[in-house]
DNA sequence: CGGTGTCCGATTTTT
DNA sequence: TCGGACACCG
């Protein structure tokens, strides 16, 4: 019966047992802290409480997801699946769909990814005739965000004269005017970003006392997650909700904290004791997965940032191989011995594929391992990058269900409206927003209605909006009534998506046809999960899955054993026996943007304690002396992270660099035992180097990418020059030109239709002419 | 209006 | 080095 009590050790058991009252879980790295979690949601709900009452909040999904299944597996599917777990955007995107009007939105606002908000702001920086190199607009929104994870409204803001003063000294003295174009066209749009989510329910707590009772009394078990990495927003959210019962339990590392930089407040974690003074807390300090090699390493790191919790990681597992350094002349290199050492391993250990992980910092790197394990034969899958949810042929298609749900979200609409090509084109546009901006109606309005404005677009143009607007209008009758799969299968065939597709027949256009074709599937399967779990199957509940689905919640289909290759940001609370983590060099890992505080230099440290902490058995550092990166070739340095690891748990594998004669290297004097103040080292920029890489280029043979993977761009055959040549024409011809008159041609450059010639001509200057259409005739030659 | 070529910026991490 | 945004021609 509580027999799932018996395997835990002391302060996991008295963690599970407690049950009231404001509680911290103080989890370090594999102290089996999911366990804990779990078994705890499954005591409760054991002892009686209603699992309609437990709110579980995770980081991801796919956490969240499995977390249900493992309570499932104690207390039964049909108990485990009212409870309420998610991530904070996804929770809370469905209560406020159901509290929506309420703030003046439609239950079926639109979620906007971070595609449509960077459409979004280009237009809006292109019509306030703002400099859109002062007005970056990535730059623009990662500032929006900041205001809103710290409920910093429009208003906030306008009432906040030293924000005001900051953005102006930044040279944006707009920046409120922006922000509030910016939340004012979203609102319009029936549209939310991801920080909306947040603050639009902080909003709906605190202006509506009477909704905050309500969930205050539903749930009175809270629970979250990851809860170093909340933010602000997140935090006021969480406290709100607990402040009737105070059964909040929070769990968290404040070593893995690694989001601080998107607005994640460690303090969250760190004063939680504060905020609830008769907290109870728990430590979780003993180690499970890892070798003692890697804890120990992992602890003599960590120990040098200076703003952290009181705790001791410990285990009782064997020591296992130390830590295992590689150093390499180039990134090439460096990938090469990875795919090697793989290799080896996997043959010589016996393992497969799935047991290695090759973890980096940033999303480039992985380009060089790929060559090189595909050049081994290794099979790998890329975690992040560019989604499935994100390629172009799934947006549209996605666009076209957005539109039919809100008519108003003007990012699918502008998507859509000339896609396929229907002759509406820029001209038309802007027409259209000035009439929309005009009569305060969003575009769709507009289209709908042409008649009731003034609007002057021509007949033609006017027949094509009114086809637009009919199509939309019996889609959506189509939308009523059907489900979302039946929706989207009809969208595909009377808009004709896939037809330019299915003509072209390149294997681009084949891939992409099949894309369409498993989001088609994905929907069915949508569908039926839902179904079967009792939960809401409509296509706006598709939508919100996808617009909050993460690179991880794509379900592999193949299951050939893999090398998983991700950043290290997403292996957080993943977990793999053979552990490689590539590019340790100054500039790159700590990243060179973040050595400029300490408390950034922190958050790089704590990010390596997340890497070296995801492996079990054995872990390979491997840092590279030249790399390329912004396609040049640069001198590197070895990582400051790899001298902090205390010696006794680390094996370097290369001889190391200080008696050689390293001719072309300058000793960076990592491995030397000098006194040269390592500061005066470390902190020297890396030499541009112009010499090229004497590697041969390695010949890339056709893969075939797994699917839901990031997709490698397409190699597009060279184009047969079938057809014969325009004319022939050569350097020093005098030719004359339609419009341009005479001129001389300097060279003639390109094969088949893309041969183009430079021309001087007397009047106009030098053009390059592509001879396919341009009708040259020649005078003299 | 639509296709193609050119130029520019990106590379810190993402729910 | 590569992809996206923009300009320009037909």
């Amino acid at each position: 019966m509580s027999d799932y009590l018996e395997g835990l050790n002391p302060p996991q058991r008295a963690a599970v047992e407690q049950m009231e009252g404001p509680m911290i879980i103080i989890a370090g790295a594999g102290s089996g802290k999911t366990r804990v979690l779990t078994y705890r949601i499954a005591h409760l709900l054991k002892n009686g409480v209603d699992s309609f009452q437990i709110l579980s909040l995770t980081f991801t999904n796919k956490a969240a997801r499995e977390m249900k299944e493992r309570i499932g597996k104690v207390v039964g599917q049909s108990e485990a699946k009212n409870l309420w777990m998610g991530t904070f955007h996804s929770v809370f995107a469905r209560i406020l769909r159901s509290e929506a009007d309420k703030l003046g939105y439609p239950s079926s606002f639109t979620i906007y990814d971070s595609q449509d908000t960077v459409r979004l702001m280009n237009s809006i920086i292109k019509e306030m005739g703002l400099s859109k190199d002062q007005y970056k607009s990535k730059a623009i929104l990662s500032r929006i965000s900041q205001f809103k994870n710290n409920l910093i409204t429009v208003k906030a803001y306008r009432n906040n004269p030293e924000l005001i003063e900051a953005d102006t000294m930044a040279m944006r003295p707009q920046m409120g005017a922006v922000y509030k174009e910016y939340v004012d066209r979203c609102f319009k749009a029936g549209a939310m970003d991801f920080d909306d989510l947040l603050l639009r329910t902080n909003e709906l707590l605190v202006r509506f006392p009477d909704v905050l009772s309500k969930y205050q009394d539903r749930f009175r078990y809270v629970m979250v997650d990851e809860y170093q990495d909340t933010n602000h927003s997140q935090y006021l959210i969480v406290r709100a909700l607990a402040d009737r019962f105070q059964n909040i339990c929070v769990v968290g590392d404040d070593s893995q904290s690694i989001y601080a930089f998107r607005g994640a407040n460690i303090n969250n974690i760190l004063n939680f004791q504060k905020d609830y003074p008769d907290v109870k807390t728990f430590k979780l300090e003993q180690n499970y997965r890892s070798t003692s090699n890697i804890v120990e390493a992992a602890n003599s790191l960590i120990e040098k940032n200076k703003t952290r919790l009181d705790k001791t990681i410990f285990t009782s597992n064997d020591a296992g191989g130390k830590i295992k350094i590689m150093r390499t002349l180039s990134d090439g290199e460096e990938g090469r011995w990875v795919a090697n050492s793989i290799f080896e391993n996997a043959m010589n250990l016996q393992k497969t594929y799935d047991d290695f992980a090759i973890l980096y910092r940033t999303n480039a790197q992985s380009r060089a391992m790929e060559d090189a394990l595909r050049k081994k034969g290794i099979k790998y899958k890329i975690f992040g990058g560019l989604s499935f949810y994100q390629r172009k042929e799934i947006k549209d298609l996605l666009a076209y269900l957005r539109v039919l749900i809100n008519p108003n979200d003007e990012e699918a609409l502008k998507r859509i409206i000339n896609y396929p090509a229907r002759g509406i084109g820029e001209t038309t546009m802007d027409k259209l927003s000035v009439a929309a901006n005009h009569y305060n109606k969003s575009l769709f309005e507009i289209i709908s209605d042409l008649e009731s404005t003034d609007i002057k677009i021509q007949g033609p143009t006017k027949t094509k909006l009114n086809n637009f607007a009919t199509l939309i209008q019996s889609l959506q009758i189509t939308a009523q009534g059907n489900n979302a799969f039946q929706v989207a299968d009809e969208v595909v065939k009377r808009v004709g998506l896939i037809k330019d597709l299915q003509v072209d027949g390149t294997p681009e256009a084949v891939n992409r046809v099949e894309n369409v074709q498993e989001l088609l599937n994905g929907m069915k399967d949508f569908i039926e999960e839902r179904k079967e779990q009792d939960l809401d199957s409509s296509l706006t509940a598709f939508l919100e899955d996808v617009a909050l689905a993460s690179t991880f919640d794509n379900k592999d289909e193949d299951d050939t054993p893999m090398v998983s290759l991700m950043t290290i940001h997403l292996a957080k609370g993943l977990e793999f026996p053979y552990v490689y983590i590539v590019g340790m060099e100054e500039t790159l890992f700590p990243s060179a943007m973040s050595v400029n505080t300490r408390s950034e230099l922190e958050e790089e440290r704590r990010l390596f304690y997340v890497a070296l902490t995801r492996a079990e058995t054995q872990c390979y550092l491997s840092f590279a002396h030249t790399r390329y990166r912004w396609g040049k070739l640069i001198d590197c340095e070895p990582s400051r992270f790899l001298e902090e690891i205390d010696e006794r748990y680390i094996e370097h594998l290369a001889p190391q660099r200080n008696k050689v004669v390293a001719n072309r290297f300058v000793d960076s004097g990592l491995f030397d035992d000098d006194d040269i103040p390592r500061d005066k080292i470390r902190f020297r920029k890396p030499v541009t180097r112009s010499v090229r890489n004497q590697e041969t280029p390695e010949k890339k043979t056709p893969f075939k990418q797994p699917q839901n993977l990031r997709k490698v761009t397409p190699q597009l055959a060279q184009q047969m020059n079938t057809s014969k040549p325009a004319q022939k024409l050569a350097a020093g011809n005098k030719v004359s030109h339609a419009k341009f008159g005479v001129g001389q041609v300097i060279s003639v450059e390109g094969a088949g239709v893309n041969v183009k010639a430079e021309v001087k001509f007397e009047n106009v200057g030098t053009k390059k002419i592509l001879l396919q259409f341009a009708k040259l005739n020649i005078l003299e030659s």
